[in-house]
DNA sequence: ATCGTCAAGTCAATCGATTGACCGAACAGA
DNA sequence: TCTGTTCGGTCAATCGATTGACTTGACGAT
């Protein structure tokens, strides 16, 4: 183990130049004239020596960090996961590394426990901040503004401030609702996600926006909140109804995963006698029984874009960006025509 | 959004003391003394100006960066999210950030693409690094030790240096081998992981020695890639073969999961014809069909124990740990008795 | 012979916080 | 009165890299 950090000055010294040369060099500045033959020396002694240049010299100096945060409300929940790979990608194609901190990571007293997450990044650690699935909590902007670096909405918008790139839910929602009614079903319930989650709003307004494209009435809603458990809940209430639907859009594949425990403890058959479809198609779905027929959206690409906007962010700018991108309907097992469509 | 930074010297300018003053303020240096109104202007003015110290200012100068690195494979891979929970509440409770890479964001040219993100991560940015699910590379320990900075491996051991923590796997496998005797199962098959994986090759070895303390002959034993396709060719050798296994212990639930499609699509029936479980109990579980008996194991503990060894590692020590810790089995829908127990 | 220009670097201030050394005033004890 | 000690701070070097300003020597043009 190398024990003495190498600087600069250890480099520029066995090169025999400044360590402004050095510098440059590294930093391939244009406009240092240098000799090939000194430009080989410098790089030789970078090699020998192992040089690597000190981040929080770099920093301090530049008052750059070269660093992205991400923050996210828990990294069990796969839908980050993925937003967090396309970020990271990104990220590190511009030489950034980007770090990720989860609410679990705090004590949660107010809020999202992103108070406490700024306060231990500290003051010049990231050069801007993404935020996914955190919404319009009270204080969240003046915390933000203090830190005086540029941030962004992933997945979530804030009513006070125009600073999101969100997913075309209503679209995908849409899909999904196009897919039931080609199937042949005409009573589509909705399982709608909590009113406070802005995706859950977004895939609602898809959701009546496609059965009125239709000509059908809206089915039964109801709503749970994107957890297994409030999703069987709500799937009991969907089947005590009268008029039992057919088919349920679902707002995410948590609360599907309760629907359908939901209609097998009911003891009905999924998808003979319930058709499900969830939005955003993560690995997790497939495995599912029935493997559960998703709407695919591209998560990877909204952390990717997140991360390009960062690094171009102005202060003031406002960024309200519905991102574009494929949207496909995944169809598995969990959806076909209903049982009485012979007639 | 407030325009230029604070500084410790406008702070010590408004409470009208040095910057020597503030700064041991603020670190609560026993050896300063001070006034108690003293004290209370200046507590007062960095609340005014709402003052955060700047992190590279402090890391250069005292060459620490109160940040952790932890660098996994893969963040979609629901292990690591256990671990990352347990590292990051650690970290956090020690002031320190932990910062998370994974191996997808990097190009991955040789190796686990380790090397590219240290040169990213640069020359103290980081005061220690936990490898999860990282093997023994050639040229990593090099790599490893250029950093000059503590290391740990989790999960994971390197032949070539004493520095991990691990899990009781082969405690784990033994769990869920005398779970299946319980249950009356003597036909118990093995479907291990990779070769190459450490934790594959000790949950192995636990599956071997729980058969011999059954005093059963250890069944037909196949090896998959911790993935699904993997595991469901696996269980397709297992099922080929003459004398077919009532139960088998899988090495990890990936491959459980192919496991169990493995044994649909060959017209059989879990647990009636097949009783699967498997270690390590992810959420994702509970969630198949049957639900996943498995066995649970403090995988966030041992992230927790990661960072704290971390934080007092000397630069030679060797740390060689199984963590002690609960492990039990979870029972669900996937184990049951034999078919033919009744003879 | 002199001036200007260009190549090839060098010099040194700077970023912001930390910390060992030091200093002046007040007071106690001899 | 003089010395020593404690209190309540101050002074300034330092960490390592960056960068605008400057220097030195060689060459060409006039």
């Amino acid at each position: 183990m190398k024990r003495s950090r190498v600087t600069l000055a250890d480099v520029a010294a066995m090169a025999r130049v400044d360590r402004a040369v050095v510098s440059r060099v590294i930093n391939k500045d244009p406009t240092l004239n240098i000799r090939p033959q000194t430009r080989e020396r410098v790089l030789a002694a970078i090699d020998e020596l192992g040089y690597r240049p000190n981040v929080a010299a770099r920093s301090l100096r530049t008052s750059r960090a070269h660093m992205f945060g991400l923050f996210i409300p828990d990294f069990a929940n796969p839908v980050y996961a993925e937003i967090i790979k396309g970020a990271e990608a990104e990220a590190a194609a511009q030489g950034y590394v980007l770090v990720t901190g989860s609410a679990s990571g705090t004590g949660m007293g107010s809020g999202t426990g992103l108070g406490e997450y700024m306060d231990r990044i500290g003051q010049g650690r990231i050069d801007g901040l993404l935020l996914a699935g955190t919404g319009d909590e009270p204080g969240l902007i003046e915390q933000l503004d203090r830190a005086a670096i540029p941030w962004l909405m992933l997945n979530n918008r804030s009513r006070s401030v125009k600073r999101y790139v969100i997913l075309d839910d209503q679209r995908a929602a849409a899909l999904a609702v196009e897919h039931l009614v080609r199937l042949g079903h005409r009573r589509i319930a909705h399982l709608a996600g909590p009113s406070h989650a802005d995706t859950a709003t977004r895939r609602s307004a898809g959701y009546s926006a496609a059965m009125r494209d239709a000509g059908l009435p809206e089915g039964p809603i109801t709503a749970a909140d994107y957890t297994p458990a409030g999703g069987a809940a709500a799937m009991g209430r969907l089947l005590a109804g009268q008029e039992r639907p057919t088919a349920v859009f679902v707002a995410n594949v948590a609360s599907a995963i309760g629907a359908m425990e939901g209609v097998r403890s009911a003891g009905l058959e999924i998808p003979r006698d319930m058709s499900i479809v969830a939005v955003h198609d993560l690995p997790l779905a497939s495995y599912l029984y029935p493997a559960l027929t998703t709407v695919r959206m591209p998560l990877a690409e909204l952390g990717r874009r997140g991360v390009t906007l960062l690094g171009s962010l102005k202060p003031d700018d406002t960024v309200a960006e519905v991102l574009a991108g494929p949207i496909e309907l995944i169809q598995r097992r969990s959806t076909a025509p209903p049982a009485d469509s012979g007639g």
